[in-house]
DNA sequence: AATTTGTGAAACCGAAAAGTTGCATATATA
DNA sequence: TATATATGCAACTTTTCGGTTTCACAAATT
């Protein structure tokens, strides 16, 4: 299936997740028992974010740390450039609105 | 029911809606001729949308115009900023790093 | 060698999502 | 006033999602 990056930064659990191991490379074992739900879940939502590349494994013996693909954020950074220009733009509007204002008052 | 700014996102064709209005405010029909989907559908993605505040409507006559609440995108901006200052970090550590050679060069 | 531990994967379940069809309502227009 | 148009909403269906349970397997530990 089809996985997109949006859609996996959509579940909240998995917005926890990525602030997690953001700070530190860690094993879902160790990842779980920070949620109430079962390791397996936890397991799942690391395959999904995996899946899109948000998240990437490194192996250590039998123990798994996933850390977190900061790169991989940037695209949703990307997305939303589109829309920040925009607000800016406006602000900017704004600015000169104010501005103007203060012309007129001298 | 619950709704998420980031779950809104999830979807493509809600994100193409966002995209779509961003430019100007559009009634649902309008909308609608943009997706290979029926108009209610596009109907639905609107009511999620403007249940998160997304989007606002604006009545004229029998019309609505739907317009992008561009203040409610800067909460993903927001969100985004934790991740943003990484890496920044990052790349403020390997511009170090650049320095430093440049420096034993010398 | 036997057991414990860390992990992923498959099967299953209930809830939610996304879409369609059909209907109701309000506003234009003839 | 009758009709056409713009829209939302409810009912229903199919698909997807998030979770649990169960199992398999490999690596550590005893």
């Amino acid at each position: 299936m089809r996985r997109d990056i949006f859609q996996a930064i959509a579940d909240p659990t998995r917005r926890a997740i990525i602030a997690l191991i953001a700070l530190q490379a860690m094993t879902p074992n160790a990842i779980a028992e920070n949620f109430h739900t079962t390791r397996q879940a936890i397991s799942k939502h690391l395959r999904i974010l995996t899946e899109c590349d948000l998240v990437k494994q490194e192996y250590q013996g039998r123990e798994i740390y996933y850390t977190l693909e900061i790169e991989k954020m940037k695209e949703i950074d990307k997305w939303l450039e589109q829309y920040r220009k925009i607000w800016e733009n406006r602000f900017n509007q704004l600015d000169q609105v104010l501005s103007t204002l203060k012309k007129q008052k001298k």
